[in-house]
Order: C-alpha cells, then structure tokens, then sequence
DNA sequence: GACATATGTCTACAGTCGTTGACAAGTTCC
DNA sequence: GGAACTTGTCAACGACTGTAGACATATGTC
C-alpha cells in the first residue's frame, strides 16, 4: 500500500537510519491512529529491525512526539492582519507559494494532528503542538480585542473543514470551476468572521 | 474513574441488560477512542461478563454501530431557516429547551462521533452516521444554492468547535459574561457565514 | 418435581502490541 | 591484526485484545 521509504540498502550510518525511520513514522501516522499505526510497519517500510526504533527514539510516544517536532515551522509566514482569512483559505485549498516539499511537511503533520487528536496517549502532545507552534502564532498576528478567542475558532474551523476532507473524506461535490470558487469565497467570509474583530 | 452503570444484581432480563451493556458502551466511547475502549471495561462497568458483550451485539464494530444508533434524532427540530446561525450556536452552548436525557444522550453520540473519528474500523460507521443522521437534514432546511456544501461547512465548523472544546480541552479563557456573550455573537456570525446563501 | 430453554460465566485460544537483552556484524583506531 | 566501539538483528517476554465453546445456573412450562 505503503511505498517503502528507503528501499535500497543503507550503509551503515546512525544519523540516515534514524532519519528514515522518522520518515516513515511520520508517513503512517498522518495515515492512520497513534494506536492503529505499529512499531513493526513504520520499521518495515523503514526497512529495519522493530528493535531498533525503541532504541533509537525511547518509545514510541517519543517517536510520535518527534514527529511533530520541526525546528523551522512557522505557517503563518507572511501573513498580515489584513490578508489572514485568505492566507487561511489558501492553507486548506492548498495554494500559496511555499516550496512543495516543506508544504508536504507541514501537510503531513496537520494530518498526524487530525488523525490521533482522539488518541489519550497522543493527545497531551497534540495539545501541546496545537498550543506552541499554531494558537501563538496566530494570536500573534492577530491586533484588537480577543485575540486568544478569535485564534483559537480560526484553527478550529481549519481543524473541522480538514478532518471533513482528509479524514472523513466527505466533501461536497463541486464539479464545475463556479462550484469551486463560490467554496472557496465561503470559506474566506467564515475564517473572516472568527478573525476579524467585532465592529459593533 | 467512571462509575458502574449498574451496580445493583440485575434479574436475568436479556433486553435490560443489553441495554445496560449499551449504556456502558456510550458512556466509554463517548470518553475514549474506538481501539481504547476495551470490551472488558463495557462488560465491567455493565456488571457482566465480556464474553456476554460479543453474544449479544456479535462483534466490538456491530456494538459501536448500535451505540450511534437512534430510532428519532433529530437535532435540527425547530430550526428554520432563518433562525439556523442561532439553533447552531444553541447546539454548542448547550443551551435551548430539549429535555435533558435525550440532550445528554445527543451529546454522548457527538463525542462518540469525535473521538473516534481518526478510526479506521469506526471511520466507515461515522461517515455514514454524519451523512444520512446530520448532513442530510441540515441540507434539508436549508433552502437556495449549494446547499450540500452550506451543510458541510456549517458541521465541520461544529466539529471543530466541539473538538477544540472537549477532546483538546482547549477553551479561550472567558472570564467575564461580556467575554461569554462576545463568544457567542462570534459564533452566531461563523454558522452565519457558512450557512446563508451568497448575496453577490 | 422434571424437563426445556433462556441467560450468564469461565476458560482459553490465537493474535497483536511495545519493549528488552543477548548476540552478530560491521567500522574505526592503535 | 586485534581491541574497542558503533550499528543492527534475533528471539522472546509479558501484557493486552476480541472472540468462541464448554459449562453452570436461573426461569418458564407441563
């Protein structure tokens, strides 16, 4: 189902195997359930001994927390108060101009996000992540009054809509390019209406 | 943690203690995820024997099924058109005038619904569940274009909102009534935007 | 009271899981 | 070439899971 992440034979090199094992970790777990997702698969498709990633990461809520961990990750990168709902829009349509591969990146761990938000094991990491890297940074572009509040219904909404279409895959059908573009107008008039501040 | 359903000896009554064993199994899932909930902890809690939980509903999936199942749910009685934004925001405050059992018992189904929702065995069930329990009849009140879509948007919102709130636990501190009251007027204009039909 | 049936319990199986410790095989350095 | 170390594999443990079949006990009927 799964390509294998590294398929060719690995020279014996601590710093790469780690590196493919969280690979493939990541891979899975924006694919499936922290419970649902074993040690055995991510090591297959790492093509390396289960042993060895409890041994290199502790255990596999270590494994699952340095999944989410990514040294540069700032999403709201150029983002004014002006062009926020759209800059949000974008992030769901999947638009905008960052590279591809760190918009994969950062799409994969949404998805690990979404999908183990209901995991106990998974979910203090989750909040935490949800907390530092997406609440504050937003907040922070954020001016007026509320600005925690109005964060906070931004990503829950972005958190709904994803689960809707990744997780749930229920989308409305939008055949023609009008359909389209009436969504995505929605879509930019209800992340207005949780960021912008109140005018009454 | 959470307290036996049935503590008192039960009269052998093959359809009570079915439904005790449903009951267990709503409160359970309705706290946890779909693989974490155990069959033991139901039977427990049921004061039953686990093997009685396979027996009576065939197999964990058959009882999750029947766990979201409800001979008359209707959660958008009363709403019409033009109060929906409102009815909506009710439905998340846990205001408005149903009884408290059947809202109780709504609100158990909900948080089934979003705590599992990442589950590969549940995800089929719940999609169904949201399609033909919750899309389609607010799809049905709702009148003008894109009608489908407006559903969609306005239950991810919903989710989102009830994921941020009780799986994450994450809640914008609203100390003061004003603070309430803003939250609510926020949210009324949310549903709003995702509800009512294109006016340009 | 004796039988038949409905109801519930007990034991155990086959499988999965994360994790560990002993061992093997490379790599590096003297 | 041999020692010291790193890197990876193997086998297995103990705990857990959902489920099935044999068994026990209560209820209902004659």
């Amino acid at each position: 189902m799964i390509p294998p992440v590294q398929a060719l034979p690995r020279s014996r090199n601590a710093a790469a195997t780690r590196e493919a094992i969280l690979v493939s970790a990541r891979k899975h777990f924006a694919r499936e359930n922290y419970e649902n997702v074993g040690l055995r698969e991510i090591a297959g498709d790492a093509g390396v001994d289960p042993a060895l990633v409890s041994r290199y990461f502790g255990s596999k809520e270590a494994l699952f927390r340095e999944t989410l961990r990514d040294d540069d990750k700032d999403f709201m990168e150029g983002a004014t108060r002006e062009t926020l709902a759209r800059h949000f829009a974008q992030l769901f349509l999947d638009e905008g101009d960052t590279p591809q591969d760190e918009r994969d990146l950062h799409i994969d761990q949404i998805l690990i996000l979404l999908h183990s938000i209901g995991s106990p094991k998974a979910g203090e990491i989750i909040r935490e992540t949800i907390d530092t890297d997406i609440l504050e940074p937003i907040a922070r572009v954020l001016g007026g009054q509320d600005t925690e509040m109005r964060a906070a219904m931004a990503f829950a909404v972005l958190m709904g809509m994803g689960i809707m279409h990744n997780t749930l895959a229920i989308d409305p059908d939008m055949c023609s390019a009008e359909d389209t573009d009436r969504f995505e107008k929605r879509l930019t008039r209800i992340f207005a209406a949780a960021l912008e501040p109140m005018d009454d």
